[in-house]
DNA sequence: TTAAAAACAGTAATCATTACTGTTTTTATT
DNA sequence: AATAAAAACAGTAATGATTACTGTTTTTAA
């Protein structure tokens, strides 16, 4: 396998990232880094987001929206998304990997896992009528 | 709102999701659709498939692969991919609905429903080394 | 029978993402 | 420090799923 070198590119791309919680799209994270790097290019963006990804310094999330959202922390945990306003937030609660052991079940395969998100309203979104 | 009037195509999409356990993807649907229909367009295909999926008659499944998936089950239940060949089948499982009580304890906002999947390898793919 | 609305076939456009290409960086080795 | 192979890059073209547009055909209520 390629040994990877060390890109500028790669780690602005990291850094902004880890800045924020709200899980960017390639497109968001593209016209951020460029405030420090404006000559980036798009393909970079995917590129390094991918590479990260498939090294596992940051994960990446499909929720349904057409779009992939990028997440610097791969520690386990859920996902909300608002159906109002597209946001996508964190959702501290407690594992649900015993769902795996109910899908099990009458299985015959075999289950490495599962990709669970929630959907509804967020905060604000609710309480602006 | 339009009032739906009937349609020999819609009629031919419906009967063929109906007859398939294994979520076509709209490209399938077309492909057999056209055996009955040759002059069907893929444009119908797209339409008429968003158009029962809207109405509640048919039910578009996203399982991360990048294509949509339909079923013509809209009954609540959960699905598997396999990520050797890409099958998405139905699991046969107990209802996994009390996560939402777990998702809803410390949110703010208002949490309508969730999206699971599980994922792994099928009985095929796990039996063939 | 008629005519407005809906649906259609065929095609063009969109949008996210990936692939390609010639140039620039990185880095291990002289 | 010089060098050269590998990796990464910028810029752009291509891909693939899906949606939008347009002029024609069907459906259906009056």
């Amino acid at each position: 396998m390629a040994t990877l070198k060390y890109s500028r590119q790669r780690e602005l791309i990291k850094d902004f990232l880890m800045t924020r919680k709200d899980h960017p799209t390639a497109d968001i994270v593209y016209r951020n880094v460029r405030k420090q790097n404006p000559s980036i290019s798009l393909g970079t963006v995917y590129r390094n987001l991918t590479l990260l990804a498939d090294i596992g310094e940051i994960s990446r999330l499909n929720v349904g929206d057409g779009v992939d959202h990028f997440d610097a922390d791969t520690s386990p945990h859920y996902h909300f998304v608002c159906t109002e306003c597209g946001s996508v937030t964190d959702l501290e609660m407690d594992s649900i990997e015993n769902i795996l052991e109910t899908a099990r079940a009458n299985f015959e395969g075999h289950i490495a896992g599962h990709v669970t998100h929630f959907y509804g309203t967020c905060s604000n979104c609710t309480h602006v009528s």
